[in-house]
RNA sequence: GCGCUCGUAGCUCAAUGGAUAGAGCAUCUGACUACGGAUCAGAAGGUUGGGGGUUCGACUCCCUCCGAGCGCGCCA
């Protein structure tokens, strides 16, 4: 247990029991501006008791052992003010530096989780549109797995459906050799052709219209096609998320196609659960509290007039496979904020019909869209959407040119290295540091630049503190177990913002928010570089004040890399 | 029309219902032969879109209005 937070909670608890005459009231304890940390239970204990709250507050600091952690005051309206003895706080410091996941607590309840994200399209580019998902997708995962959860990644590529007549038709025409030139050539030219064959030519038209049918038979030869199509998109896909550094493998294609088989189950299943009902000929679910435009109950269509199932019917079967098959009980959405509705009905049908019941529950992480500097919706200069491989190799350009510029002297190929943890950094960084729910403004200049909360000036606070051990030829290890005297404001604050890691990470968590977690590294290499400024490591004053502050500046390092670490970006030992 | 999301300093963003709403950029003042100045210390900058309400206490919860964006029956 290194957060004080929990130190204090546990040694005001019995104090306020007493006090209240019951078990289990909260102290509330948190971080404060005016202390270190401030109780505010005696404010709602009072209302019950019929006290006044410095009252209330002055009983649980008779009642309460606070010797060798807090001394404590009560001020303003009835805030129990406490203030961490020094000793104590490092102490728990050094408790962070032992522990291999420098206080990350493990998960109360871990559970297998599938988070659903990337979900690129076969035979066209990805685009800026799949950033967003793909990098808080691959930081949540990252998240998620460390303190224990069973992460399932599922990539929910769109692999099936009517376009595949079309495009399986079109490689046929081309022969399939041409199938691996592909990816080498422009695949979003190969969607467009077929469209317009599709669109132009009747002969064409109907032999796709053959080729969907003979998709439903697993007809071999059209497999084989639709195979090569799949194969030659995953290069590109992997070319992507091998630059941008993120988790997503073969092994995590969870495509419509697999939910395929399970699509005429879940109407079945609609329909032996009387939920089913006819409207204007398509087989439609209503779930309660959804309205259309003539305030009229909205339904989610499973299959359509014509006989066709719908992407509700496959996100249904998803849920059904979800939870059923792969066993999970969360199931975790990172999807644009437009398919919220969408995604709310889906999940109050799979409740209705019994599949989505506690203990699973699914969530919905939304995110907002990516702007230009005219704050409306990135798109490239001739209006289409921005291809994301340009976006990760201008990031990776940007980034080696920072790197060039800054360290001339560094060898090229470790430029080349840095400079692309630099780049994907800061592009990374950009987006997970703000609320996902809102929209943000996507500018290089800001992302790249070394000051303000980016990717590069924590990679910097990083290397700098890597530099002193370097300098010095200490090793990193020999000073961990340490035990920090704290004497100096920076010292402390810098120590009392290590103990926060555990708890900014479980935040982020809680809330699915990455950027929880990227103020808090932010303000961590904000009080490191205050603290380097005005304590001298290397030219402390005496031996046991070096020791010391080469062991704060160790952990802080290591925060620092598992943190970015988690947010899957790189923590170079140089600049 | 209905629904969802958002609205915080000039700009870009923070802030579990807790005291005086915090950072960075830009602006202004200071501090250097530097354990990496890609820095630090400080100043200035706010009716948290407007108005009501709940609460001991509201950027946060509720209502209402304004503004922006996105959805709203057989595409995914």
């Amino acid at each position: 247990m290194a957060d004080p937070l929990d130190v204090l909670t546990a040694r005001l608890q019995p104090a306020f029991d007493a006090v209240a005459g019951a078990p289990g009231t909260d102290p509330v304890v948190r971080p404060s501006d005016r202390a270190d940390a401030q109780a505010n239970g005696a404010l709602a204990l009072a209302k019950s008791l019929g006290r006044t709250p410095r009252d209330v507050a002055r009983a649980v600091l008779d009642a309460a052992d606070l010797v060798g952690v807090a001394t404590a005051e009560i001020a303003g309206p009835g805030f129990i003010n406490l203030s961490l003895e020094a000793s104590f706080i490092g102490s728990l410091v050094a408790d962070v530096a032992a522990d291999a996941r420098l206080g990350i607590a493990p998960a109360r309840h871990p559970e297998r989780v599938v988070v659903d994200y990337s979900a690129p399209n076969v035979a066209k580019e990805m685009h800026i549109g799949h950033l967003r998902t793909t990098v808080i997708g691959d930081a949540l995962v990252r998240m998620l797995v460390v303190v224990g959860h069973d992460v399932v990644r599922e990539n929910h590529i769109g692999d099936w459906g009517r376009p595949f007549g079309m495009l399986i038709e079109h490689l046929a025409e081309l022969g399939p050799e041409r199938a691996e030139s592909l990816v080498l050539g422009d695949l979003d030219a190969f969607y467009k052709d077929a469209t317009t064959a599709f669109e132009e030519d009747p002969d064409f038209q109907e032999r796709a219209r053959r080729r969907v049918v003979l998709m439903q038979r697993r007809d071999p030869e059209t497999m084989a096609l639709w195979q090569a199509l799949i194969a030659q998109s995953a290069h590109h896909w992997n070319d992507v998320y091998r630059k941008l550094g993120v988790l997503l493998t073969d092994d995590d294609l969870a495509g419509e196609s697999r939910y395929d088989a399970l699509m005429p189950v879940v109407v079945e299943r609609l329909r032996a659960a009387g939920l089913l009902e006819e409207s204007d000929g398509a087989e439609v679910v209503f779930p309660p509290g959804f309205t259309n435009r003539e305030g009229e109950p909205l339904p989610l269509i499973v299959r359509s007039r014509a006989g066709a199932y719908t992407y509700a019917t496959s996100d249904l079967a998803c849920v059904v496979d979800r939870v059923e098959r792969v066993g999970a009980t969360w199931l975790l959405y990172v999807v644009g904020n437009e398919q919220s509705q969408h995604l709310a009905m889906v999940f109050a049908v799979a409740t209705m019909a019994g599949w989505l019941v506690p203990p699973a529950h699914a969530e919905h992480a939304g995110f907002g869209l990516v702007l230009g500097t005219d704050r409306k919706r990135l798109r490239s200069r001739s209006g289409e959407p921005v291809r994301f491989i340009e976006v990760i190799d201008e990031a990776i350009d940007r980034g080696v040119a920072a790197v060039v510029a800054k360290n001339p002297e560094l060898p090229a190929e470790q430029q080349l290295a840095v400079g692309h943890a630099v780049g994907i950094g800061a592009l990374k960084y950009a987006d997970l540091s703000t609320d996902r729910a809102r929209d943000y403004v996507f500018d290089w200049d800001r992302m790249l630049s070394f000051d303000g909360n980016t990717a590069p000036y924590l990679q910097y606070a990083h290397a700098r503190i890597c530099s002193i051990f370097r300098r010095a030829g200490i090793e990193r290890a020999d000073v961990r177990t340490t035990v920090p005297e704290l004497a100096e404001v920076q010292e402390r604050t810098l120590a009392m913002k290590v103990l926060g890691y555990g708890s900014a990470v479980t935040e982020a968590i809680d809330r699915s928010s990455p950027h929880r977690l990227c103020t808090y590294l932010y303000e961590l290499a904000s009080d490191f570089t205050a603290f380097y400024e005005h304590c001298p490591v290397l030219t402390a004053p005496d031996a046991g004040t070096r020791a010391s502050r080469l062991a704060l500046s160790d952990v802080t390092a290591r925060v620092l890399a598992h943190g970015l670490e988690l947010l899957g970006i790189g923590a170079p030992e140089q600049l």
